[in-house]
DNA sequence: ATAATAATGATAATCGTTATCAAAACAAGG
DNA sequence: CCTTGTTTTGATAACGATTATCATTATTAT
């Protein structure tokens, strides 16, 4: 039976206080300065139990190291192609269920059933997109 | 200037000769039954050469080493939540461009540019749905 | 408080991938 | 087809990210 942790419940908190998608070492390194004692195997394990109690949700970055978000509302994620940050994009309601029922049907053509999706967005975000602009003048 | 190499034209080969989605160890394997004297960082290599000149693509699967596919046209990517098999969805380009539009709009709710996405579908695929219904019944 | 059990932190081990480098393969010109 | 310059190869060391191990500590139920 599960047993409540600080450890867990600050990795949690500390996660839903950020708006970045961070990888394990950034947080443990943040989670650090407040409780220096913890170790990284405690990051580690708790990121994946949080995980599979659908928290929180692991986000697999084009490269580098895995990241997490505290977010486990669907929403879309966009990377940057030139700085490679990555952001949120909430949709509406009525639009989520449009989309829902779009991917239902895209399931169908295998034969199969959808439970959840996941789209991802490559491009230049608006910062860089300004200074490619910039660049060209 | 780039050379030719009898390895990967046949790293490539193998795989667009297949329809699944293999990990490097994997496609590995499987050359060496007809080149033996081949090494596995020159699968790395070439598989890493062969997806920056987009002939083929690297997928991030939710769990376990990377996997490649062959085919660099743009599909969606359905992964089963029980097998944990991969299968291709294609779509026709009428609904392609209509799908290209509704993510650069998406994309724009942040300012953002497109230049490309990515669609992952989860849930059961025909064999295991299947099979999830005989077990209930 | 006590006892039972689960979580922790340090660190070893593992896994997937990349870097190194001498030897082999390829491309171009004579 | 030989020579020279350049790229690629294959073996393996090194690396970075993550997981496993395990004695100690924290949490929970009684």
């Amino acid at each position: 039976m599960k047993k409540y942790s600080r450890q867990r419940e600050m990795i949690l908190q500390s996660l839903r206080n950020r708006v970045d998608h961070p990888t394990a070492e950034t947080l443990y390194a943040d989670i650090k300065t407040q409780m220096p004692e913890i170790g990284i195997a405690t990051v580690y394990r708790n990121l994946s139990d949080l995980c599979e109690t659908g928290q929180i949700v692991k986000i697999k970055s084009k490269n580098g190291p895995d990241r997490f978000d505290g977010n486990p509302e669907p929403h879309i994620h966009f990377e940057c192609n030139s700085c490679h940050e990555i952001y949120d994009i909430y949709i509406h309601d009525v639009q989520t269920k449009k989309m829902d029922n779009e991917i239902q049907r895209l399931a169908e053509n295998i034969g199969a059933e959808a439970e959840s999706s996941n789209i991802w967005i490559y491009g230049f975000c608006k910062k860089c997109k300004l200074l490619k602009n910039i660049n060209n003048l």
